[in-house]
DNA sequence: GCCCCAATAGCGGTATACCACTAACGCGAC
DNA sequence: GTCGCGTTAGTGGTATACCGCTATTGGGGC
């Protein structure tokens, strides 16, 4: 597992379990290392980590609420399942919180932010240049993040973590599109942001998250794992073998 | 195990502890007996519905998840402040995801689903009628997640719930607009969506959304709780009295 | 051999107990 | 009196242990 380096080292206050627990997990799943309707039994998780099962609950908690966990009340739990259908509607929400961000942004936007902003699609424009994939997608979706992080709405900000971690999941298990397309999407986003024009920042914003949709649609066509029912996913027990 | 529906439907599962705590904690919330700011100490919350740490706990992480308590790492929770800034998000945001489900109920509304909504219509015309004001806010949220309800995706209807619990702690201070103009918007966002017009449904939910905003404001600037400190509030111990 | 039933054990839900950290307190020195 | 430092206890974080429910299973009756 790559070690997602950035962590938070030695200054920072120490991770408690349940948050390790919970980054981990959280990787392991956008990762698709753990895959969707796989189920996730308490002891077993917590063993694994090397932690008890109160700081592993919290994290499944938390999880469940970012939508990449379905618990099922005395059953247990296992990884979302990801449809097609669930595909579709993100991309019908980040047609409405990034066109949303990316208005907000622009009104608000100060110098400073700006500069930030600017920082990120260099890291972008960079990345796409070297044709490190792995870091197109990081610097991507630093740049997206850069611009609800000038939005300024703690609301809207809690309201795209879900999101993230479902497009991460979905980016993971594909190239995405054309990377110096999106590349230059950004760049006219950024532009507009820049200006405060805030309609063209809306519309440049919209389209560049619609354009995504079709491929992501094929894509998760493709994988197509069939029908997960929750509650009978957590029905069966492992018996121990004699 | 054919009949998968045997379960749960009849007499209500049993509530589990957690659950009963999450359910009295929210309520406390948005009927602001616990008000912004104030500190939960999870020992005697735990102690007064008498319930161990554990669930209480796992209450409060889902809370945070909705947005109504803070937690602070190391630290504690308290009762999420509520300032007119979180208003005005609360709107920007709703602007976006409201319009949204009504343009997904427009496209994808079937007959049977239309008439849930319409019943949900009857009620709040009921409500508005008998000048029932609690039941007239009821009704109005019943409406309303009817809607989100018939957009038909998951997603929407997650992301929903934290601004359902802040528009019902933002109602409970306040008698809102007048009821019977309410009632009238419902009446037109219900024909249009009946009517699969989707773009009338959109821009009717839109004004629906915005006209909301001004006396929502307004109300929340007469409050005014001055800037509540999440790090500040936790840091304070209470002492045994001497 | 097939079905029903009692015994078994997997697993989520919860309580209790302990640990670490640190803010509040108070005592002593200046 | 004021300041500083050691002490104490309040509080979140975590481990362990137990409970109850029910899926599984194997045996006994048909």
């Amino acid at each position: 597992m790559a070690a997602d380096g950035a962590d938070d080292a030695s200054g920072a206050a120490r991770e408690s379990l349940r948050d390790r627990a919970y980054r981990i997990l959280r990787q392991r799943i956008v990762d698709v290392e753990l895959q969707p309707g796989q189920r996730l039994v308490e002891r077993d998780l917590a063993a694994e980590m090397e932690v008890s099962r109160i700081p592993l609950r919290e994290a499944l908690r938390r999880l469940e609420a970012e939508g990449l966990v379905v618990l099922v009340p005395q059953r247990g739990a296992l990884v979302s399942p990801f449809t097609p259908a669930d595909v579709r509607d993100l991309f019908d929400v980040r047609e409405s919180l990034e066109v949303l961000a990316a208005r907000l942004a622009a009104e608000r936007a100060d110098d400073a932010g700006l500069a930030r902003l600017g920082a990120r699609l260099d890291d972008a424009r960079a990345a796409t240049a070297r044709g490190d994939r792995p870091a197109i997608a990081a610097a991507n979706a630093a740049f997206h993040a850069a611009i609800v992080d000038l939005a300024d709405s703690p609301l809207l900000t809690s309201l795209m973590r879900p999101l993230d971690a479902r497009l991460q999941w979905l980016f993971r298990l594909t190239a995405d599109r054309d990377p110096g397309e999106q590349c230059a999407e950004h760049e006219e986003l950024y532009t507009a942001i820049a200006a405060h024009d805030t309609e063209r920042a809306a519309s440049y914003a919209l389209r560049h998250v619609a354009a995504g949709r079709a491929p992501s649609l094929e894509l998760a066509h493709s994988w197509s794992h069939p029908d997960i029912d929750p509650v009978k996913v957590t029905h069966t027990r492992r018996r121990a073998r004699r």
